[in-house]
DNA sequence: GGGGCGAATGTTATATTATAACGTGATCAT
DNA sequence: ATGATCACGTTATAATATAACATTCGCCCC
């Protein structure tokens, strides 16, 4: 289980720090965007395209598929959230600036995926493609299994 | 590109070491299994799901997604075929008797994927799980790229 | 302020990937 | 041969994702 004791500071830095970063690249953070990143980081879990579509305010229009990736894309992109491909699922990145290449550790029973960035992981990919003669370009390293609190508790 | 002279040899070599493995753990390699086993290994690079399904003999009966998945699923838990999660597609398994993790270099130019086991990776992958209590059970590494071959083509 | 441009979003439709649920047939131990 | 179990057939539908085109928004220029 993450250990943020006010789980709204994480939201409210995360959504700070892509307010920052979209302005420094001069990418617009439009409202669908900060509603969909805001969303994402309700949990520290992946979340579903779809559960955020439906969580999507539904008050003046429905919102439709198209909506949702393309804001997904878009933070994708940016690198303020990842897609964790063996969930089909979408978590905030809790360091965009800082980590070219970083991995999942998944819990299957929480739920909750923490990021990491490794030197070792990252240079040890580094050196079998430079082996291999393979040009890297894009790296998805997604470990699950239970984390520390769920072992406890089981 | 890969560089098996005959490839024939290829898909020989994987049915018969998926027959022995199948014969050592007293499970059934039927009919339905080995074909989708050898539709995967038609080539080196990942295959759809529903393309297999299209292969698959129409002649008798049509045949259904989930006779595809299940045949793969089984594939899958014995090791004999890998689900790259990224491209949502199957792979056949080089050596499924060797080793425990292995991981992905994919080209996105010619579709190849060439499965390594790297100790390296394992080993850092392993340190990264003990620093965190993080009880690693199912590792999803996928590397996207360009291979030797297609970096010289252009 | 109006006109034009490109980016973002809306909208409709559909493609792609995967599984639930239940029935039937095959295999095997006793 | 009978019952248990596993594999496969069948129907239906769930879940995930994108194509294609229309509209609106934000901005720049004049």
């Amino acid at each position: 289980m993450h250990n943020c004791t006010t789980h709204d500071d994480c939201v409210a830095d995360a959504l700070q720090q892509a307010e920052e970063i979209c302005a420094a690249r001069e990418l617009r953070f439009t409202e669908l965007r900060r509603k969909v990143l805001e969303l994402v980081w309700e949990s520290h879990g992946p979340v579903k395209a779809y559960d955020l579509l439906e969580k999507l305010d539904h008050r003046i229009a429905a919102i439709k598929p198209p909506t949702v990736y393309r804001a997904l894309d878009f933070l994708t992109e940016n690198g303020l959230v990842h897609k964790i491909s063996s969930l089909n699922a979408f978590v905030g990145c809790s360091h965009p600036l800082r980590h070219p290449e970083c991995y999942f550790l998944i819990c299957t029973e929480c739920g909750e995926a923490e990021e990491c960035c490794n030197s070792d992981i990252v240079a040890a990919v580094a050196k079998t493609a430079r082996e291999k003669d393979f040009k890297a370009e894009q790296i998805t390293l997604e470990i699950s299994g239970r984390c520390r609190e769920c072992q406890k508790v089981n």
